[in-house]
DNA sequence: CCTTGACTTAAAGTTCACTTCAACTTGTGA
DNA sequence: TCACAAGTTGAAGTGAACTTTAAGTCAAGG
């Protein structure tokens, strides 16, 4: 039981068998077939697949873990230091994040009492941070 | 020129008339026609839209915004206390995102010597705060 | 051998928050 | 008055990351 069918798979990365489907249309994981033409994966697939979902939650998109993973030697099972390397430059990221979503917090701190939320005068809702804005849409989903 | 045409408020408030009209057919916004059937707002539009914005990027979705309008007064201008109210929940919410974005740096520094990522055994990938798993994609979309 | 659950594919559907399009009508400054 | 910018509509398109569906094929236990 050295290799895992798409379902075990699925059960121990607590990823949908159709995502991974999805994820190898996409290139960001590989498989061998059986005969029959069924998917089989390496164990080191698990650990490909805890990278993606984890790359996801700091925020990268689909393509830049696409890229990443990219990177990673194709002659050989990547080694923790190939993981290490690649989840290093998350850091700044969250970093940036936070201290965006502090900015927004302390600068609601300061507005809440007045519920001016004027779109000229309020940094509020009209942020120095305009790089920020560029693209619409929710900017972070949460528990909901 | 106490009313604003579609255009004007799009100019002043940094949205565009598409997706101005896209609130008003989803019930966020509302205007006076004229006989030509062209859009008026009143100024106090401005800081419902300016509202809007704000909420978005504190991360609530079009549909949360809608509910929390909908608990404003219709007989009278909200006041800025009517503002303040709605916007205080938003407090506890950007403290949660900020937790959870600092759990998972921390976690990720602790993880990020070794590599591991194991699905099982590393909390960076395998979280406690199942909670926040819910719905995929993309957890945070910053400044790219 | 045979049933049955797990697997295969391509294509279409989903959600969110809009944007774009086409075809047409209004409003305004010269 | 008339050109033309700005407004109107409904419907379709966008992009990201999947999920669902239909119509099958494969693998493993009894």
């Amino acid at each position: 039981m050295t290799e895992l069918t798409i379902g075990e798979l699925a059960d121990r990365s607590g990823i949908a068998t159709s995502a991974i489907r999805y994820y190898e249309d996409r290139g960001l994981v590989t498989s061998r077939r059986t005969t029959g033409n069924q998917r089989r994966y390496e164990r080191p697939m698990l650990r490909r697949l805890a990278f993606i979902r984890t790359a996801q939650r700091v925020g990268l998109s689909l393509e830049e873990i696409e890229d990443a993973l990219a990177t990673l030697p194709s002659n050989r099972t990547p080694t923790k230091a190939d993981w290490s390397r690649l989840s290093r430059g998350w850091r700044p990221r969250l970093d940036a994040q936070i201290a965006q979503l502090e900015r927004l917090r302390d600068t609601l701190d300061s507005c809440i009492g007045c519920g001016c939320l004027s779109l000229r005068r309020c940094s509020l809702s009209n942020p120095d941070d305009v790089a920020a804005e560029r693209g619409p849409g929710p900017v972070f989903l949460e528990g909901r």
